[in-house]
DNA sequence: CTGAAAGCGCTTACAG
DNA sequence: CTGAAAGCGCTTACAG
């Protein structure tokens, strides 16, 4: 392997000359850069950026920690932070839980270990928070709370729930079922707010319904790596519809707690995310239901499938990248200042937590009702 | 920052005893060892990667370049790609040619700057095969021939074909469009076989519908990194079969070429990749058109998309985790032996070109008419 | 089995 | 403006 010592011999000159011109730094007269130059030509020298990183103390690589690449939202995510970080010279080295099943700890100690400068969280985690603030290291987190010291970066969840329950009020639905993640994602963790932003989706439109005086209910599923999950829940789902349209001959419970069965309107509207939706879409199909005039369909994301399910969803968009943008900028300031807290600018976009909150907006699709 | 020299120091021995005991390599006594643990422990030491990778001129990463995340194809690639190269304990780093709108020489060049140890290639690349053997460092490519020295890994997409072409001709198919990727994929690049295998899939399928005397014709969309463009593609192709449904009014001559308008069959099968299909459907039903009864409609990956399509798409699965780990053994090779060249195991499934072969089956869905 | 020495390839103060 | 020197933090031959 030809190194700088080599070029520094063939142009005599001495090591550093060539390091100044390799790096464009500093002041090298013309007639020594052009030597150098030659010689790298000649020799097809090609620099060494483990002994850079060694001495600089970087890799200007940023980890992102997600669930996994097979869940649209998640790709879609990851396509978007790549662009964003590359435009900051740093690269993206994927760090998947579920793909690889290798736990969030393993890509924190590469991290403690300088393999990585960064990390971007976007992946669920048992881990306190004091774990988070104690690593030492620039961490951001994507649509969770790690920390008081960790910056955020999160969708207006709460205006999403507004906008869908909006939707729902004026197109007149009497029944709605929400489909989602464990019911344990909704528990506080002490300071009073959940640590999932997401369910401030449900929690938001949940109220507003109830405000409405519309019925509603909540079906959990699995964890979000478990994308069959979803289709199996949502195939339960219908076929419980089933039932409760055949008659009131139903024997299970299941379709309804505080009401007597007979009064109880049939569900008529689902929401739930992209590829909730997309299965609801399916088993509409199957189950020979018209949409969205026996039931509407309202997903949440925006992903790629929003246009692939057979109809265009109407959907909550999350702006995927502008959330980039955020967390990318975010990154880069910690890498840059480890030791400054939060850039407490003040901003207006901020919850009462510190999240930057990335606005979301409703784009109407063929699987919803015009409204009154 | 603590480093060895302050545990050794704390420890009352020496540094390269240190870094024994850090590796488990070489033999220390139970004395020295829990010393020097005990030192490591209270002054929290976490080893720099940074200055080993220099030393042994390495990073345990590897450059994983495709066009984009957004397109469901790559993203469940990736995703497997990165859970086998873990079991290897690499790395994989994100190289987006689409996402991050830079070029494969980039990475080529980071490659060669040391700051990933190899590149699996599954991008577009006008670069000659030259290019790539000249490259001198390690590089498997994922479905295209890049060079003599360069292993390829590919689905069995001849099969693909045979097994679609079967299902079409058994169900009575008697008009089929194939909707893919840009004509000129389809030239030789010399070699008297295209760069692109993928495009064998429609040519063996052609050549088969051909002997069975059934009609069929080839649309061409945009690069696969733009999604939409297949949307528009789809969308124009059935505006184009209502005027030709609608009788034989249609002035626009692109419904055939060699027949009079009167004896064409209409169009009563669609094939493509699964966001073709996928669309396909959405369209068959915004035109009221019965799917499978009107027309037929196969996909062609087997991503997530077959199953969130509206129905449950029929469709040729490729075998991501075989070809992951098929991908990653070579690139491990490659990256342990940089001199050898293919391991020429004389192995049966590969073809003329040497390439490594993985099978593909028929997934069948709703979107197909039952067999005779 | 343990310690002093050289070195991975490059950078940056620091004298000339 | 250019050159000799020390050093980034760790590893591995090589003597003891």
């Amino acid at each position: 392997m030809v190194g700088m010592r080599d070029v520094a011999k063939k142009a005599g000159v001495s090591l550093s000359t060539v390091s100044l011109v390799v790096n464009a730094s500093g002041y090298v007269s013309q007639d020594m850069r052009h030597r150098v130059e030659q010689a790298m030509r000649e020799l097809d020298y090609i620099p060494n950026e483990l002994a850079r990183n060694l001495y600089r103390g970087r890799t200007g690589m940023i980890g992102v920690i997600v669930p996994t690449l097979r869940h649209p939202f998640f790709a879609t995510l990851v396509s978007a932070l790549q662009g964003r970080l590359a435009k900051h010279e740093l690269q993206t080295l994927l760090c998947s839980t579920a793909d690889a099943d290798t736990g969030e700890a393993e890509y924190v100690s590469r991290l403690r270990r300088h393999m990585m400068d960064g990390i971007i969280m976007a992946a669920h985690t048992d881990h306190p928070a004091d774990y988070w603030t104690s690593i030492g290291r620039p961490v951001v987190a994507f649509d969770r709370t790690l920390g008081d010291t960790i910056a955020t970066v999160r969708s207006d969840h709460e205006r999403g729930g507004r906008l869908v329950a909006d939707q729902l009020v004026k197109s007149g639905a009497r029944h709605v079922v929400m489909v989602g993640g464990p019911r344990s994602q909704f528990d506080d963790r002490g300071e009073g707010a959940t640590t999932f932003p997401t369910v401030r989706y449900f929690q938001t439109l949940g109220e507003r319904l109830d405000a409405a005086g519309i019925r509603h209910e909540y079906v959990a599923c699995g964890p979000v790596t478990d994308v069959e999950g979803y289709a199996r829940a949502v195939h339960m789902l219908f076929d419980r519809l089933d039932e409760s349209r055949s008659g009131g001959s139903s024997g299970s419970s299941a379709s309804g707690s505080d009401a007597g069965n007979g009064g109880i309107p049939p569900v008529d509207a689902i929401v739930g995310s992209d590829v909730v939706a997309a299965c609801a879409v399916k088993e509409a199909f199957a189950h020979g239901l018209n949409v969205p005039r026996d039931v509407q369909i309202i997903g949440y994301d925006g992903t790629c499938l929003a246009d692939c399910a057979g109809m265009t969803l109407t959907v909550i968009k999350q702006d995927f990248d502008t959330i980039a943008e955020r967390l990318a900028s975010h990154i880069v300031d910690a890498v840059n200042e480890p030791n400054a807290r939060d850039h407490a600018d003040a901003d207006d976009s901020k919850d009462a937590a510190g999240a930057d909150i990335v606005p979301v907006s409703l784009r109407i699709g063929d699987t919803t009702r015009p409204v009154a």
